[in-house]
DNA sequence: AAGTGGTCTAGACCACGCG
DNA sequence: GCGTGGTCTAGACCACTTA
């Protein structure tokens, strides 16, 4: 058995996912311990560990102390959606970006709002609704609600050159925040605004972050029809 | 100055977070370099390292050869969806599964297929169409396209107790893929399937997967309305 | 009790990419 | 050229978990 020289922790990587995928160690098998790869490796063994701990991030081995590692047997399919600003997203794909403001309001907010933001029932809170377009046309719609004893600056932006989606990740950081995914119906005003049909399809995004206990911001973004939201696996 | 003692990866990483949150380091800002921060810390470089590698991976660290460590000025937020068996998925919200096996052909597929998976255009591949329930009502429907060249084992798999969807992820490793998520609009037959009214808006994802050069699987899963894809940020 | 992964250290060399 | 992050090493101790 000569030690193979996998001197990187990429190149250990891409020996471990080549005998995965060649079934050398199929789903549920036990591998061999950190130690003896590093040796089967001629490698130290933080670099047996570096290159283990990515591919069990990808979901295809299972790590446990004394246990051991496993190769997963149902592994979970991990897809990172990178969510930039929609400016950038619209600029990448080599479009020329456009916003208009098309209502700003400081106003008590509906109780399904107060409550997700967990504000006071009475509490105002700064309401925005923006068009996002790419090449002129409508691209995304914007509806957001922003909490001011949070981030009072706002009060004095006026929102028409530089979205609040863009204006806010400058300016309020988050410490966390829930993201949901879903397809809804256009509603008239939606519909509207969008230049599109009612109740056709779109992809929506709803999106709340937190500063520590205190709620920063609610958007929801609607995506015209035929928008497609893609990444790898 | 006392070298604090941050002397885990997660304190320094902590640490480094409450400066960004706390705007000691700002959007844009050049940080300290890994030896003057392992030095304040009190801790190895390898420690900062890692800290810094982590944060630099959520997006909110620029990190360059020579050029430094900045606070990224636009984060994109990265939101990682784990794309479970569907089977694991309603179990995990404590529902009973059922899986409904619709049809299954060995048939030419239409071109858009057989192009998206570059097989030929006369080869056959296998076509299951299925439902998955949860506490007996519907919950997707799946559509899928096998190459039976890359997993000719499916051949002899009837889908009728074991999904198409578990089936394959234990016996058919895949390389790399894509994976999109849309909003459409649900046709006559999917309708039916999810009894559902007709032209109710649906999430989709469709997936594609291969195994190095070759394409294993085309699959769209259509969701019941009201369903949302969730995740933290 | 004992084996495994998790992590830290101190030092070293390297590769990239600004200036 | 040279400063920075990227990585490897050899050794050590620890924490968790299971047998």
């Amino acid at each position: 058995m000569t030690p193979s020289s996998f001197r990187t922790w990429q190149s250990v990587q891409a020996e471990v996912l080549r005998r995965i995928h060649a079934r050398d160690w199929k789903p549920g098998d036990l591998i061999p311990n950190e130690a003896d790869l590093a040796v089967e490796f001629g490698c130290a063994r933080a670099t047996v560990n570096r290159a283990l701990r990515a591919v069990a991030e990808t979901g295809l081995l299972d790590r446990r102390r004394k246990a051991g590692t496993r190769v997963a047997a149902q592994p979970v399919a991990k897809a990172t959606l990178e969510i930039a600003v929609i400016r950038h997203e619209v600029e990448a794909r080599g479009d020329t970006y456009d916003h208009l403001l098309i209502e700003r309001h400081y106003l008590t907010p509906p109780l399904a709002i107060s409550g997700a933001m967990r504000t006071g029932s009475t509490e105002k809170l700064l309401h925005v609704r923006a068009l996002h377009l790419a090449e002129g046309a409508p691209y995304a719609l914007e509806n957001r609600w922003i909490n001011m004893r949070v981030v009072p600056e706002a009060m004095n932006e006026p929102f028409d050159r530089v979205s609040a989606n863009e204006w806010l990740l400058q300016h309020a950081a988050y410490t966390h925040g829930d993201i949901a995914f879903s397809a809804i119906q256009a509603n008239g005003a939606d519909a509207d605004s969008l230049g599109i049909a009612e109740n056709s399809a779109v992809l929506a995004i709803d999106r709340l972050t937190w500063n520590r206990e205190a709620s920063v911001t609610k958007v929801q973004l609607l995506f015209t029809p035929g928008y497609q939201l893609r990444t790898g696996l």
